[in-house]
DNA sequence: GTGTATAATGTAAACGTTTACAAAAAAATG
DNA sequence: CATTTTTTTGTAAACGTTTACATTATACAC
């Protein structure tokens, strides 16, 4: 059975091929009564467009590329669904591309984009700063991209983004522990090589300096994004000589790491040892205890990265690049204490 | 800046287009003189095969469409690690699809089929068993499709399919906490409309009939694959009149909120009640108490599903439709305990 | 009715490839 | 050197749509 096409559908119907493409694309210019009898053909073969011959026809592929560290991650995730849904709902696939936490480079991503066709991109893993100005550039034609939760640098305003302040949302979180007491505050970020918690690290450092505390060699510790990451990175800071007594962990799953290896530990959270995540994952207030951190509206993320991406790619024009700051919270649960004097 | 087509390159070249075209898909067939002309051509127009125009004229999109019931599981997200891993060594990409939770109908996946044109499908989520068999007589074009995780029940054999023994598997965790004393064991399963755990529930009763134990009304709740239906479940689960002493959970997401619960109303894990997961996230032995489970070899499966779906799309013919089983595995950790007695 | 504007339909080209077939060039054979 | 075989290249058709343009049918005005 070879696949029925619009010729067969016309030839039943009598009438040309050209009238039966117009009854899908634009029924209104099509008398009535030469629709029905196109109708009728359509549903007597069972015909359906092959849209592989309008994509090509068309030169769009109705498929957005989104490029993000892993999918494993709750938040991104989350962040996924968002996407998804808006997606979904104008009619677009997603090919989801997974970096591993590496950084791109700009061939990289061009590759991609001239290699497999897609509409536009999703960008919300790190990509370096070269790149990001080139991209456009080296790939004949420019594809609209957006780029989700920070992934490029602050300072690089080149495309447009929505994130929230992860700065002022680090600095909050450190803040609260100092408010409580907290002098000796640890941080374990994502990966060297990634953009992703470089941010939150700023704001972290920049509370720690407000607030006149020093902060000592060997309390800022890599994470690698992952939960045997920052088991180690835990140990390491248990093991300091100055041991902190409030960790800040930079997301969700490596303060579930980090958890967990304070109480292998034999120490007690929060009355020994407070801990503060990043992104409020589904797992968050069913840990042990429930963690204090902060909130990240993922989906609504994930969304309103697709509008503005899809308006580029719809209206054929850019959509200006400023970045949309979208609110986060700290949500306060008990894995945080007042320092015990 | 219009796309740089291989006419391009062949008025570049000095050849005709079809020789360009050659070179490409197989340079053995063209003079190696020739052949660094076009190289060079290429190099300087920068030149990039429409993948469009090449699936159109093809009739090969090189996308494989997955379905599944969530991408936020982390069991699925490690299934579709071996999944990726496979598609992208060979040159294709991936369309998700997903469900949340509904069993899909033929009408669905059949639209799904020849609306967005792929080479092949991989179902990971349940399809009501009357479409698994009208799938491929519906939808024009028969399409290549390998069920994975034991999707569909399991007496349906239409179609190839990889999996463990999950029936095995759900007996052989039950046997374990029978042969620890327990002798009121519930079992909390996935929802009502998906076959996802319906074997583990089969697995489960099977082994309770023949160690002659009975199943009281409401020691089998559904948890809906959430943590939150699970804390629900479990809420209830506690409340009953003949109080369970081991919880079985028909995956460990599950057994997450079913865990959180009993720690919530007080209980001690494993001492007043031991909890059994399934399909060993990379949670389980971070959790508090470390969660005993079945391994299931999710990337293995992954990659197993791909192999036997590429080599019927690139074979053209059927790999034979006998499940593939692989082996599982009891991972005892610290959330069971002999019953006191 | 004629003429004119408008609506509906048809014709054919185009999109960028691949590929069957024809033609030309090169190599092998006598 | 003529002939045959093999290799290399070119020509043109095809894939299933969409769409500019041409044509025909219909409605409207006078």
């Amino acid at each position: 059975m070879t696949q029925v096409s619009i010729k067969d559908v016309a030839k039943i119907a009598g009438v040309s091929i050209a009238t039966v493409s117009r009854c899908l694309n634009d029924p209104e210019r099509v008398k009535e009564n030469t629709r029905i009898k196109v109708q009728d053909a359509i549903l007597k073969t069972g015909y359906s467009p092959n849209t592989l011959a309008q994509s090509f026809r068309r030169g769009k592929t109705h498929v957005i590329m989104v490029v993000l560290p892993s999918v494993g991650d709750p938040f991104f995730t989350d962040v996924m669904r968002g996407i998804r849904s808006v997606a979904a709902g104008r009619g677009y696939s997603l090919l989801i591309n997974e970096t591993q936490f590496t950084t791109m480079t700009e061939d990289e991503v061009g590759a991609m984009v001239v290699s497999r066709q897609a509409d536009g991109i999703v960008l919300l893993a790190s990509m370096s700063p070269f790149g990001t100005r080139v991209l456009s550039a080296k790939s004949g034609r420019t594809l609209p991209i957006v780029v989700g939760c920070e992934a490029i640098s602050s300072d690089l305003t080149a495309y447009p983004s929505v994130h929230i302040d992860n700065v002022a949302a680090a600095s909050e979180a450190t803040n609260y522990l100092i408010s409580l007491g907290h002098r000796r505050i640890a941080f374990i970020y994502g990966l060297e090589q990634s953009l992703l918690t470089k941010d939150r690290e700023d704001g972290y450092r920049a509370a720690m300096q407000i607030a006149g505390l020093e902060i000592e060699n060997g309390w800022v510790a890599e994470g690698k994004l992952s939960i045997k990451g920052s088991i180690e990175a835990t140990r390491s800071l248990l093991n300091h000589h100055k041991r902190p007594t409030a960790i800040f962990c930079a997301n969700d799953e490596m303060a579930m790491g980090c958890m967990h290896e304070i109480k292998s530990a034999g120490l007690r959270i929060p009355e020994e040892m407070s801990i503060i995540g990043f992104d409020d994952i589904r797992y968050a207030e069913i840990m042990d205890p429930p963690l204090t951190t902060i909130y990240q509206p993922a989906e609504d993320i994930g969304e309103r990265v697709m509008y503005r991406l899809l308006y580029e790619i719809e209206e054929g024009r850019s959509v200006g690049a400023e970045p949309e700051i979208v609110p986060h919270r700290l949500i306060m649960r008990r894995s945080v204490a007042r320092l015990a004097i």
